[in-house]
DNA sequence: CAGGATCCTGATCGATACTG
DNA sequence: CAGTATCGATCAGGATCCTG
């Protein structure tokens, strides 16, 4: 077998974990700070980093922060997270016939 | 919040894990028995049954067994699951843009 | 405000061996 | 053939506390 995991399965990985799937629908609806997604997904602090930092570096979420006190800190989707907005929607599209 | 787990939620941790995808692609092309998903997927035969059981746990496959030795049992996609096609070729669409 | 560091428990997974 | 049993390693996720 020997085979490379494909890169699709990687992904499916990364939205099947906790808080994934309810982070990128909020980010499809705009740009968000880091407590508005952490109110809007009920992750803990720890939890809602990891996943967005493995979803910046599968290059779904980009991060933007600004040099202010209180630092400032903005989650967007990428050009390629915007992409994946279709198959979102097709899944629940599915949901609903269930 | 106090949220419960949305259906789709649930479905994508399964789906994340390791063979789901795999398996259910695997079932598109028909049904499949237990001895070909293995080759095809490269699972052990601990986590491609685990897997089987959570997919039909959630009516997305459906088990035949045909009470004959040595043993025959065919695993295939439910309606339900089927109705999952479209998504699962969005994914791979996107996939492709990558 | 936006996280990082620790600690810890339970789930998950692969390998291997065995059976109706 | 189609699984199950067992074991050990690894990993994910929550809670809590701390800081630039």
């Amino acid at each position: 077998m020997l085979e490379v995991e494909r890169p699709i399965e990687v992904f499916l990985e990364i939205l099947g974990r906790r808080g994934s799937f309810p982070i990128l629908w909020a980010l499809v609806r705009g740009p968000q700070r880091f407590s508005a997604l952490q109110q809007e997904t009920g992750l803990p602090p720890r939890t809602l980093s990891l996943r967005l930092k493995e979803l910046e570096d599968f290059a779904l979420v980009s991060r933007t922060a600004y040099p202010q006190v209180p630092p400032r800190v903005d989650y967007a989707l990428t050009k390629k997270g915007e992409g994946l907005k279709g198959a979102l929607e097709a899944l629940l599209e599915w949901e609903k016939t269930l």
